[in-house]
RNA sequence: AGGGGUGUGGUCUAGCUUGGUGGAAGACGUCGGUUUCAUGUGCCGGAAAACUUGGGUUCAAAUCCCAACACCUCUACCA
């Protein structure tokens, strides 16, 4: 029942920042932001899914200008990849923004406008560390030992910069209110005692925007040209511009507020502090629930440019198809806590899981119809007291919702599971095979037609999980209508016709020699090792590092040039024993920054678990020399 | 550095908000049995083993408090 002026059910996701291409950690979100929608469709109500590109920030510039193409080229080519990623993961997004299109410019400019008119936006100054080397402001983070890394002899020199703040504290105390009150439902909700300490801590007003050379194609700030918006009125609003915030009053209407914003647990604080303060003041309804999800690791990595183990979704997804992969993150990963991705566990949980409990299901009761029913739908006679008990099993629907409501995506579908299993079992029990070879033909008949219907509920329930697969279930069984939570009851009226039997998940052989093809590949070239710039050095001094138990700072000297490296040996040497010393030294490791301090370097040492040991060499070879 | 979060069997996860149904659960793996319609599948059963560590509160702690360790996250923009 659709009722016209019924606010439709809206649901978004983080939009995506296009400053690279898709990885597993999108995957996972938009997966997730997809199965709700797809589940809350199934009520036969309207809904809104909503995702979409952020395409402002410093980071695209500097990625732009590194591979030396223009910005746009840049977006236009991973906002791209990003569409092909979800058209090839079948997501079912109704609308997607783009923070550079013309509608979110507009309606961020309102935004904008109303906040200005309602006095919470201010000119001050923004207090910046700044380099003069890169011309660019630094975080405290990117600095090492209070120098650029980049520019180490140049001083960084605290900046002041005109900008427009928001007032953010001036909602505070009426967001604390709001959240003691549930206003806004935290799901899981631990994380609501985290917002709480948060909002109690002291918490400034935010900067709201840049000069305008630093981003040129940013949102102009409506009235002063020089400056543009800065990522919290840009990005945030995108929820509220591109649903007709600005164009369209009535639509705005029938979708606003937001029934789940879905976000990462790092970006909690702009989703349940800065965004709602800034409807508050705009005086526009607040979202009812933010979903919190974890992260992703792989094969316990987490994943991250730095690291360089952003696997890549594509890969997997060619080589083991999109229903695996939707249905193995749906399944194993939490919603609510870090989960860690594995192919060998993908594989077993599609050997196990879906070929043997659903394939197999699937398979067993179309074999009996392609044997002795021709291929269609067998007569229906009376149902005998098992066969009405297994269709009371049909409905679990408010178990799903429940689950659904709070975030329990993998819950949800082991529940689902469980009524696969039961289908089998009750397969098992009723012995289909025997109830044939007693010539009790109306009673065979009767359970395949009601395992059949069995089969239809399934595809239903695994709709919003994996599509595809619940597609073809349903056109194995002659169905090709569009169902929803209305058709869960036992229908008796089906004769059409049967499709012909098929191994929905040919199960994947574990290669064994997969572990012969590893260590192959630990055996390296000799080129391999000459990469490896390893030589003499001594040492100069020691001095422990602050705030660090572990860690030495040394200086070294090379015969050729001096360093400083960072070695965790604290717990195993003293200083004197460390100094004058003659170690051995990788000199061509990718200096890191450690505890504030850039270690060019590192000290080679032998460690057993218990003991560690340093590498001295056994003759006084020269400073510099090379080991080969 | 500072704020916050998390830490459960071989593996992946429930349970923790509001302490007691716990001699800690489920799935996968493993072992045994059994069935045959089916993809060495299904079903039944067993074994084994775990709440990071150390304190505290309590009649009672996986659950609440404190500390240590580890991992994650935020502190001007990587889910």
């Amino acid at each position: 029942m659709i009722s016209l002026n019924k606010k439709k059910f809206y649901i978004t996701t983080a939009i995506a920042y296009l400053n690279g291409k898709p990885h597993m950690g999108h995957a996972l979100e938009i997966i997730q932001a997809d199965c709700l929608s797809r589940f809350y469709r199934l009520f036969d109500e309207g809904l809104v899914f909503q995702t979409g590109a952020d395409e402002h920030g410093m980071k695209i510039l500097n990625t732009a200008q590194e591979k030396g193409i223009e910005v746009t080229e840049l977006l236009n080519e991973n906002y791209q990849a990003f569409i092909d990623f979800y058209n090839l993961l079948n997501i079912s997004f109704d609308k997607y923004v783009r923070t550079t299109s013309k509608i979110h410019k507009d309606g961020a400019s309102k935004l904008w406008k109303t906040l200005v008119d309602n006095g919470d936006i201010y000119k001050g100054t923004y207090n910046g560390l700044y380099c003069i080397g890169c011309e660019a402001y630094k975080t405290y983070n990117e600095l090492i030992e209070n120098k650029c890394p980049n520019h180490p002899n140049r001083e960084i020199i605290t900046l002041k910069e005109d900008n427009y703040f928001f007032k953010l504290s001036k909602y505070i105390d009426k967001l604390i209110k709001i959240y003691d009150n549930d206003e806004i439902e935290i799901i899981p909700k631990r994380r609501k005692a985290e917002i709480l300490n948060i909002l109690k801590e002291e918490l400034d007003d935010i900067s709201f925007s840049r000069q305008k050379e630093k981003m040129p194609w940013g949102i102009p700030v409506p009235g002063d040209d020089k400056h543009v918006m800065y990522v919290w009125a840009d990005a945030l609003s995108n929820y509220i511009t591109n649903i007709g915030y600005e164009f369209s009053p009535k639509e705005f209407k029938s979708i606003w507020p937001a029934d789940i914003h879905l976000i990462g647990k790092d970006i909690i604080k702009f989703h349940a502090i800065y965004w709602p303060a800034i409807l508050l003041s705009a005086g526009l309804e607040l979202p009812k629930k933010l979903f919190i999800h974890g992260f992703l690791t792989v094969e316990g990595l987490k994943i991250g440019k730095s690291i360089g183990n952003v696997s890549d979704p594509l890969i997997l997804l060619e080589k083991y198809g999109v229903p695996i992969f939707r249905f193995y993150l749906l399944k194993n990963i939490p919603t609510y806590d870090d989960g860690s991705f594995s192919e060998n566990d993908l594989i077993q949980i599609y050997n196990n899981v879906l070929a043997d409990d659903l394939g197999n299901l699937v398979l067993r009761i179309l074999t009996f119809i392609e044997k002795d029913f021709d291929l269609h739908y067998p007569p229906l006679f009376s149902l005998s007291v098992e066969d009405k008990e297994y269709i009371k099993e049909f409905n679990f629907i408010d178990e799903l919702k429940g689950f659904f409501n709070d975030f329990q995506i993998n819950k949800a579908l082991d529940r689902i599971w469980e009524f696969v299993k039961l289908t089998n079992k009750f397969i098992n029990d009723r012995k289909p095979w025997e109830l044939k070879k007693n010539n009790n033909n109306k009673g065979y008949s009767t359970l395949l037609y009601v395992l059949l219907e069995g089969l239809r509920i399934i595809s239903i329930y695994l709709k919003p999980f994996i599509p595809s697969i619940s597609e073809r279930i349903l056109n194995l069984i002659g169905k090709d209508k569009e169902y929803n939570f209305n058709d869960i009851d036992f229908n008796p009226d089906f004769k059409d016709k049967i499709n012909k039997k098929e191994v929905l998940f040919p199960k994947i052989e574990i290669k064994m020699e997969s572990k012969e093809e590893k260590e192959i590949d630990n055996n390296i070239t000799y080129e391999d090792f000459q990469k490896l710039d390893i030589r003499i050095a001594i040492i100069e001094t020691v001095e422990k590092v602050e705030n660090a138990d572990k860690l030495y700072k040394l200086s070294v000297d090379l015969g050729y040039e001096k360093r400083i490296i960072v070695a965790g040996l604290a717990e195993y040497y003293t200083i004197e024993e460390l100094k004058g010393k003659k170690i051995t030294l990788l000199t061509n490791l990718k200096p890191r920054k450690i505890r504030g301090i850039l270690s060019q370097g590192m000290l080679l040492a032998a460690d057993d678990g218990k003991l560690v040991s340093i590498l001295i060499p056994d003759k006084n070879v020269d400073l510099g020399s090379k080991i080969q």
